[in-house]
DNA sequence: TTGTACGCGTTATCAA
DNA sequence: TTGATAACGCGTACAA
């Protein structure tokens, strides 16, 4: 690891000299100097040291992407294609962007926050929030966030949100079902809030708006924790011969879902249609493929990333953006 | 972002002393002072810079993992359930034992190398490196270096590296099949460079040793790029008929295989068998569930992290750890 | 038990 | 056009 002071005196100049070409401030050297260094530069590959530059500029070119993990879900957060296309998408847009990305999966807060401020990250992209998690690490952390998926009135006041019409998504697909003779349709996920809840009111719109009453029993709550989903999805699956058609929140459930049914001899869509949300491989490769609400999720990466680099440099950003759906029909939804 | 300068003018004391305090060497500063100094930090919530703290004793608690990309691969490497899965016992590992994770996605070797020397990461995890990748950048690299699935005797000398016994696996794999009444068995990959080429070896070992003669058809190369990917996948099945059985070099082109026969009527395991690698979540959610070999995708994050971490240390590390594989049968080989 | 002073590698200010 | 030098925040020998 050369340094800018070794090089310096190797050529016998100064360190400013050498500082400037290489930050290309080319109107203060001679041509002769600046062939010199360059030549010299490359021939020892010099590589700058971050920490002396963000030391001495107080920044860090690093952007923060926390996700928030709950306890009851994965063990594995990013086994769910879903995150691991956000992270994708996330990833490209900050190394193009020439940053850097510092990957956090957490369940607490608290921690969360120590982590952004210790690397003086210059931005934090935030998943997985809920309630007023966003808020808390927005009253200590000062620089820009970005939220993705993040449902709080409140948290708009310091931070942008970049999400989903997610009830509308709902309401199109399960506004589809009853159109197709569907009357009797659950509601499968593993909470209530957020997302979740939103997606949740726009079924409960579409079952208004066509004048069929929601029961509680038309909730299905999956648990997703490894230990618990087998037994769960047995429960869910006796449940599920009462019904029409089942929503489902995301396309792993109703991947999973449809996995257990077919277990039991159920056939979809003949015994049972079911409808995922997201749009994922798992539905795509899923046989019969799965109808679905789909959304761009790496597109959600790369915008939430985009506005992020923008509020850094001062740019003016929405305070909510939200991405469109499209209902996606394929064959798990039959005609009754 | 308060200094430990501030907090010393603050109290009155030394800068040194606030920092024994911090680094719990208390042997050297009486109660009373540790009592105030601790309270003081509590209170105004100290974090400490850690670009400074990074210079001053050259090191930065940073590990690098740096995933090298295939062209004419995934344009979202993450989206591969492998890969995300091995991600994700990295990430666990590395934060548990303190340190901080930087992920690089990366086509180019030399951006990789620019990157961890620039952020002086103390360790560094490599996936998906080619032929002498690995060693070249070790040889520019001075830190340890340990590498997941790499295949490089000579590499070896400079890193130590985690893989499996993918020659064994697809031979127990294939030989199994053979058992089941197969002859002519094709073997699908993307290349046959590394792993891909170990698993393809065991694959033609187990024909020899059952004197079964393989024919250069007989070796099914899949366009993975999502533009030629259909195309490709069809011309797989026009020549699929041909065969008794097909070995998968992954969970993922077995089950997108898969999909692509059902939907030209070609029935697995009735019409042709299909094995898999990896035992990733598309193979157990698939119907019918599809038999593989088995390896512990996580375990082989947690374990190079480990040993990584453990090499940064100065501890002795093996060479080479070959973690097991496992035939897994379920439903997609059929006995004929 | 506490304090002073220096070095880490870089950038920036100001003087030559 | 170039060079000295201070500053960034922390850790640590060494001195007091």
């Amino acid at each position: 690891m050369i340094t800018i002071k070794e090089i310096a005196k190797e050529l016998n100049m100064s360190t400013t000299t050498v500082s400037n070409v290489i930050h290309g401030k080319t109107g203060e050297v001679s041509d002769a100097t600046i062939k010199i260094v360059e030549d010299y530069l490359k021939k020892v590959d010099y590589v700058p040291n971050i920490n002396a530059r963000n030391l001495a500029q107080n920044e860090s070119k690093i952007i923060g992407v926390a996700l928030k993990a709950r306890a009851d879900k994965y063990e594995n957060l990013l086994m769910d294609p879903f995150v691991s296309e956000l992270i994708g998408g996330i990833e490209e847009s900050i190394r193009n962007a020439g940053y850097f990305m510092m990957l956090y999966i957490s369940r607490d807060t608290d921690e969360i926050m120590r982590h952004v401020s210790t690397w003086n990250v210059d931005g934090l992209l935030l998943f997985g929030m809920i309630g007023d998690d966003g808020i808390r690490v927005s009253e200590r952390y000062k620089k820009p966030i970005v939220c993705i998926d993040t449902y709080s009135i409140e948290g708009l006041k310091h931070f942008t949100n970049v999400g989903l019409d997610d009830d509308k998504g709902c309401f199109e697909m399960v506004n589809y079902m009853i159109s197709q003779g569907h009357r009797r349709i659950a509601f499968l996920s593993d909470n209530l809030n957020g997302v979740d809840f939103a997606r949740y009111s726009g079924y409960k719109r579409a079952l208004e708006a066509n004048n069929i009453e929601f029961e509680d029993n038309w909730f299905f709550k999956i648990k997703p924790r490894s230990d618990e989903l087998a037994e769960s999805l047995n429960e869910l699956c006796d449940r599920a011969t009462n019904f029409d058609a089942i929503m489902c929140v995301s396309d792993l459930y109703a991947v999973q879902l449809m996995t257990a049914l077919s277990d039991r001899g159920v056939r979809v869509p003949d015994d049972i249609s079911i409808a995922g949300f997201d749009d994922t491989i798992l539905g795509q490769l899923h046989r019969p493929s799965l109808s679905t609400v789909h959304q761009d999720v790496k597109e959600k990466g790369v915008v939430a990333t985009d506005i992020l680099l923008k509020r850094i440099k001062g740019e003016n950003v929405p305070k909510q953006v939200q991405l469109p759906t499209r209902l996606i029909i394929r064959d798990t939804i039959k005609q009754i």
